[in-house]
RNA sequence: GGGUGGAUUCCCGAGCGGCCAAAGGGGGCAGACUGUAAAUCUGUUGCGAUAGCUUCGAAGGUUCGAAUCCUUCUCCGCCCA
């Protein structure tokens, strides 16, 4: 079995360590009882927590065990690092209610049959919202000083942008902290993983276990997945890529990876999929416009994974003929309407751009069919008046275009 | 608690009582160029489109007229305690 540590450093997850070689070491042995942690902030993972997820099942593949640590307890107070903003504070039914629904995707990673190293479930919400706060300050709060809490990266932002940082924020860390500590007595956890930005918190829980109990505890954090310039992958104008199928469609999905800079394909074939390395390094080597195919690689193994390799099919089948010459387009998103619609007069272009939902409000229908965005059936529409009517259709169907990527399926029933 | 500054359209951020649907930047969208890439250039970016309608933390008020003035309220920053 391979080490833990040289697959995740090979494929480039790795940013920092407490304490590189001693980490090695324990890897070498196999057998790690280690942790993630991961908000409930929304009912679905989305592609940020995905790298985190990845991660997990290349230790578990390595002989280790997972614990993945719901917060259910901590997303009560919301996670001040680096952002700028102070959290909505969210209801417990609300957090219960995303608790489940993540833990339902997660299964799809992870293993969590009983055994050596199968996966744990574990929620903070079990120890964190019962605590007694006299007790909790003299067992925990007498280990951290405030002048070193305060000096962490975490907090950083909101001390330079003067933003204010309230009491119930700052108390984060030490409760992340605690969760290392409960999951070292309850499991053996030593170790604790996860996103960059997640490291003065790690720390703050290795040095507890240490401080406390004078016993080994170590951390290891993640690059964040951002692009080559820096920005944060998996955002879109709707907000996140994520990975249910409900908020990010499987097409949807696929197209963002279609459509990653040339220079991040490497990286996230790295990262996000279980393709060797060196079919990795062979693809991302592929020089000019041959990028495309690291590209399509990139996109059907990640879609594969998330959901499923019939999904991933139609999804590449999908962006092949509309953005090939063939005109099979059947797989693009649709809508249907009674075939009345389109009878007689048929249907204004405003509304129906509307209707399908490629435009939020008919003024932007109307700046894309000026501006020349705007295909009926392969054909560019100009005019904001123009009528879509039953004789445009073929077999029922009737594709429109906005834009150079959006398509959309009229379908008459 | 005292003092003080602030809240503007997706974000940041300008904004003399009329010429403000509101500068500028970012982001988004569309077009050109391309490889469904990046960079670049152009247009556009409240709703509706003839008109008109609803926006500038909230509610009132002054005024022919208010994002701009007054009152009260809510939230936030900073300083002092």
């Amino acid at each position: 079995m391979r080490n833990a540590y040289d697959v995740l450093k090979e494929r480039g997850f790795i940013e920092q360590l407490t304490h590189e070689d001693e980490i090695k070491e324990l890897f070498a042995k196999g057998g790690v009882t280690f942790y993630i942690g991961i908000d409930p902030t929304a009912d679905s993972l989305h592609v940020g927590h995905f790298l985190t997820v990845m991660a997990m099942a290349h230790m578990q593949q390595c002989g280790n065990r997972p614990i993945c640590l719901m917060g259910g307890g901590t997303g009560m107070i919301g996670d001040p690092s680096g952002k700028a903003d102070m959290r909505k504070m969210m209801t417990v039914e609300t957090i219960d209610h995303n608790v489940a629904c993540i833990k339902k995707q997660l299964s799809r990673f992870i293993n969590f049959d009983d055994g050596e190293d199968g996966a744990i479930i574990a929620n903070n919400a079990d120890w964190l919202r019962n605590l007694n706060y006299i007790e909790f300050l003299r067992e925990v709060g007498i280990h951290f000083t405030v002048n070193r809490m305060l000096a962490a990266d975490c907090f950083k932002i909101r001390m330079e942008r003067e933003l204010g940082l309230s009491f119930l924020e700052f108390n984060y860390m030490i409760m992340q902290a605690y969760d290392f500590l409960e999951l070292h007595e309850r499991y053996g956890c030593v170790l604790q993983m996860g996103g960059n930005d997640q490291w003065s918190n790690i720390i703050a829980g290795a040095e507890l276990i240490r401080r406390k109990l004078g016993k080994p505890a170590y951390g290891m954090t993640f690059k964040l997945l951002t692009n080559s310039e820096g920005e944060k992958m998996g955002k879109t104008v709707g907000g996140a890529v994520w990975l249910d199928p409900e908020k990010t469609s499987p097409y949807d999905f696929y197209q963002y990876w279609r459509n990653v800079g040339d220079k991040d394909v490497e990286k996230c074939l790295a990262l996000l999929t279980f393709l060797p390395m060196d079919e990795v390094r062979r693809l991302g080597a592929l020089p000019g416009s041959e990028i495309n195919q690291a590209k399509e690689v990139l996109a059907f193994e990640l879609t594969k994974i998330v959901h499923g390799e019939e999904e991933a099919a139609k999804a590449q089948e999908a962006a092949r003929a509309l953005f090939g010459k063939g005109a099979a387009t059947s797989a693009a998103p649709s809508t249907e309407f009674p075939a009345a619609d389109f009878a007689g007069e048929g249907m204004d272009i405003l509304s129906l751009l509307t209707a399908i939902n490629v435009v939020p409000s008919r003024s932007e229908a109307r700046r894309a069919v000026q501006q020349g965005g705007v295909k009926v059936a392969e054909k560019a529409v100009d005019d904001v008046d123009f009528k879509v009517t039953a004789d445009l259709f073929t077999d029922g169907k009737l594709l429109v275009q906005k834009g150079k990527k959006t398509f959309h399926n009229v379908i008459l029933k």
